[in-house]
DNA sequence: ATTCACTCTAAACCCGGGTTGAGAGTCAAC
DNA sequence: GTTGACTCTCAACCCGGGTTTAGAGTGAAT
């Protein structure tokens, strides 16, 4: 089978190098987002580049980045238009970044305020009724 | 009606009072998020405290601080066991606070080689093809 | 008595990112 | 030639966090 040759790789062998669960891989396929290189017109089976571990990896770490699929697949347009898919990933990392900025400095302001409350104020949590309060400090933390 | 004394409000009044959907609040009530005080028996109509103002907002703002209504509703879970909820919101706090600390790095380091790119390596980018690598800084970033 | 805004229920649908299952075909080894 | 591991398709299902829709009831004002 010419679809055989050791630089191809089938779905399974691929699950295997990257962790990634086949079902996934066909699903990714799906959406457009890892083509396998040649499809065999009788048995239908996948055949993958050597070089799409690397890609599948680049997927799975781009999503622990925080980028959905749809934001990955726009990288990896960007490379298959063969221009460099870099600027888009930093516009995409910049806006990831403040976001994330956002969200750690609102939960670090209300860990703060929850060590304040841990120090302080644990002698008037028993004297107050907890019916009236939520929780004092995430009612204070105004985002 | 002993239901629409001014101490009571309807559905609609805390959605507007909140800015949460009215089909929203019915789902917190399905989830056991935020039960009505009182339900009419011929109507069915939910109605709820003035105080459940401030307690749907601290659903919104726990949500965006990226709690699962799950772990909000440990939250509220604690305080209707008559404990006070602080202690779980300051773990669920720790965790989250963790997870984006590690996220925020990663994504800070993938910036930072990206800036690296721009600045030294414009020229190897089109000496290279494009086709041997996705995006040499995410690939490089070893999240 | 009717209009209008409000509310109700139940079930269906949406999204992303998949997984699971049934039933069939494939491939290499024995 | 059959076993066993692998693969295929297609459809259904899962999760969280809701929204939408249909059809019916409610409540206050005109």
């Amino acid at each position: 089978m010419t679809e055989n040759q050791p630089n191809y790789l089938q779905i399974g062998e691929l699950s295997k190098q990257t962790g990634i669960a086949v079902s996934a891989l066909r699903y990714y396929q799906k959406v457009g987002l890892l083509e396998p290189c040649h499809v065999s017109l009788q048995t239908k089976y996948r055949y993958y580049q050597v070089s799409d571990v690397a890609l599948a990896k680049f997927i799975k770490k781009s999503q622990r980045l925080g980028f959905s699929l749809e934001e990955i697949k726009q990288i990896l347009d960007e490379r298959n238009a063969g221009r460099s898919p870099c600027p888009k990933v930093r516009v995409l990392a910049k806006s990831k970044i403040g976001e994330l900025d956002q969200q750690i400095a609102d939960l670090q302001k209300l860990e703060q305020e929850l060590n304040d409350y841990i120090l302080q104020a644990g002698k008037e949590l028993e004297s107050k009724s907890d019916d009236q309060r939520i929780c004092a400090l995430i009612d204070k933390a105004d985002v």
